[in-house]
Parts: C-alpha cells; structure tokens; sequence
DNA sequence: GCCCAGGGATGCG
DNA sequence: CGCATCCATGGG
C-alpha cells in the first residue's frame, strides 16, 4: 500500500487495503469518535485525526510513526487477502471488508477496554472508557490520555462501578494488582499458547477476551476470538456439529491456522453488518 | 417493562 | 471435567 510519511501526518494513497470506518468499526478498537468526513482516534496518551480524502486517506498527528505502527501500515494486506480468498466462504466477506486493518493496540488499553466488553454493548462500554480517560487519565491538549496501571490503582472499586463498569468493577480492580505494563511487554517473549494460559489467568479474562488481546494487542494472528457472532457463523455455514465455544474456537482455528485472526476479523464485519 | 450486550466467575453434580 | 446460573446497567 502507497503512504508517506511527513512529520506532521501521513498520507495514505489508497481506499482499497485501508478504510477508516472498516477499520474502526469492526469491533477491535472504540476510542474513535466520529467528525466531519472522519475520525478523530485515541491511544494510549496519542491523538489522530484520519480524514478521507479523493484518492486516500490523511492521518493527521503529532507521533506519525507511532501510528504507522498502530495502522500496521507496514503490512500487506492484499497478500493475506490474496491467500485468504482461496477460501470460498471468505470471498464475500474479504469484498465487504476490503479495507479492514488489523490495528497494534497498546496492551495495557486493549486489556481494560476487552474486560469491560464481556457481555457489555459496545456504546455503553465505550463511553465507561471514555470517562475512565477523563476521571484518571493525564489532560493532554483538547484530550484525555488513556490511564496508566499507576494512575488506575488510585480507583476503588466504587469508582469503577460509578463510571459504568457494574459487576466487571471487580474484575478490574483485581487486573490492575495482577500484572502491570512491563510484564503485559514482557509476554511478548512467550508462545501464543502459553501466552493465552496466562491472560486467561487474569482476572475478568476468559478465552474470548484473551483471544482479543492476543489479536488487537499482541498481534498474534493464529487465534480466532469467539463470540456471539462467530458462534451464528459457525452454524450458518458449518452446520450444528459443535455446541460449545472452545470446541468452535478449535474447528475454526484449525480450518484457518495460521491466519485465523484475519479470517476473523473478515467474518466478523461481515456478520455484524448484514 | 423487557431484552440484550464481542462472557466470565462460581458452584454444583 | 461439563454444564447452569448469576451478574450491573444503559440502550434499543
């Protein structure tokens, strides 16, 4: 994909492997707000505003390479789609979500923000974290940066239920005193599997979580986050063999390996949106 | 008023 | 283990 780099913003030459609403709407990321003809996107303490222009995109900001990075604009993604498309049941779904970026989320923000998704709405949860920026966050110019683990270990419990967590308040306030971001860093050393074991033993994490933070925040692209919707495309198109979700999880992962987590994030917006 | 949300923790057999 | 039940609460 076509970009430049400047030192005020970057832009993006092309619509087909990047588009902004795709990107932040496929369910992997919810600091973004909508502005006239774009966004304006937040993470951790930085600040974006991508706005569609005639032939592409402007990322407008003051940490460029950070995100170059966050954008993944490093990757190719007309060669994975270009290998997934060898799947039938993913033609469709790839054309619809032509411009579906995987983002690099902070691990830390991409943790909190999956634990309070657990049985949540997306608009509701959103808007806790949101107001967790605010309550905890360092005021940066016209915005809140994203808490630190330090800044949150200030919250009670209360705290966290008064934002909007309810009975995921608890969770978070166990997480916070369980790992901080250097050793959230430092499992980037581990295989996917141990990885995954140890999210899964953080409070408020389960499979589908971890599998989230493994995918958004890790990058890791050898799982396959099962939810409500995956477990209605598994019977759609899969037939009724497996009922449970680790056994779903296990089928799918399989039929995509090494590229589950595309496959994934190509069949989720498909679903969610039709 | 009712149902649902990108599930997880807990308890029980 | 596998399964059922409970969980806060704003949005639709």
């Amino acid at each position: 994909m076509k970009y430049q780099i400047f030192k005020d913003k970057i832009i993006v030459f092309d619509k087909e492997d990047f588009d902004a609403l795709q990107i932040l709407e496929c369910g992997q990321f919810f600091a973004y707000q909508k502005i006239e003809k774009g966004f304006d996107v937040f993470s951790e303490d930085k600040y974006a505003k991508v706005i569609e222009t005639d032939k592409g995109y402007e990322i407008i900001t003051d940490s460029p390479h950070y995100f170059e990075d966050f954008f993944d604009l490093k990757n190719d993604y007309s060669k994975i789609k270009n290998k997934l498309s060898g799947y039938e049941i993913l033609k469709k779904p790839i054309e619809f979500g032509h411009g579906i970026r995987i983002l690099k989320q902070d691990l830390f923000e991409v943790l909190i923000s999956f634990i309070l998704s657990a049985n949540n709405n997306i608009k509701r949860f959103s808007k806790t974290l949101f107001k967790m920026r605010e309550k905890f966050g360092k005021r940066m110019d016209g915005y809140f940066a994203f808490p630190t683990r330090k800044q949150l270990l200030r919250a009670t419990e209360k705290d966290f239920v008064e934002l909007g967590a309810g009975y995921r308040a608890k969770y978070l306030y166990n997480v916070l005193r369980q790992v901080d971001e250097k050793t959230l860093e430092e499992w980037r050393s581990l295989e996917t599997k141990t990885l995954r074991n140890k999210l899964i033993s953080l409070s408020g994490v389960g499979p589908k979580v971890a599998d989230c933070v493994l995918l958004f925040g890790y990058h890791r692209q050898d799982v396959f986050p099962v939810d409500t919707w995956i477990e209605q495309m598994y019977h759609k198109f899969y037939g009724d063999k497996e009922q449970n979700r680790e056994k779903i999880r296990e089928f799918l992962v399989g039929e995509f390996g090494e590229f589950s987590g595309y496959a994934q994030q190509y069949l989720f917006f498909f679903m969610r949106e039709n």
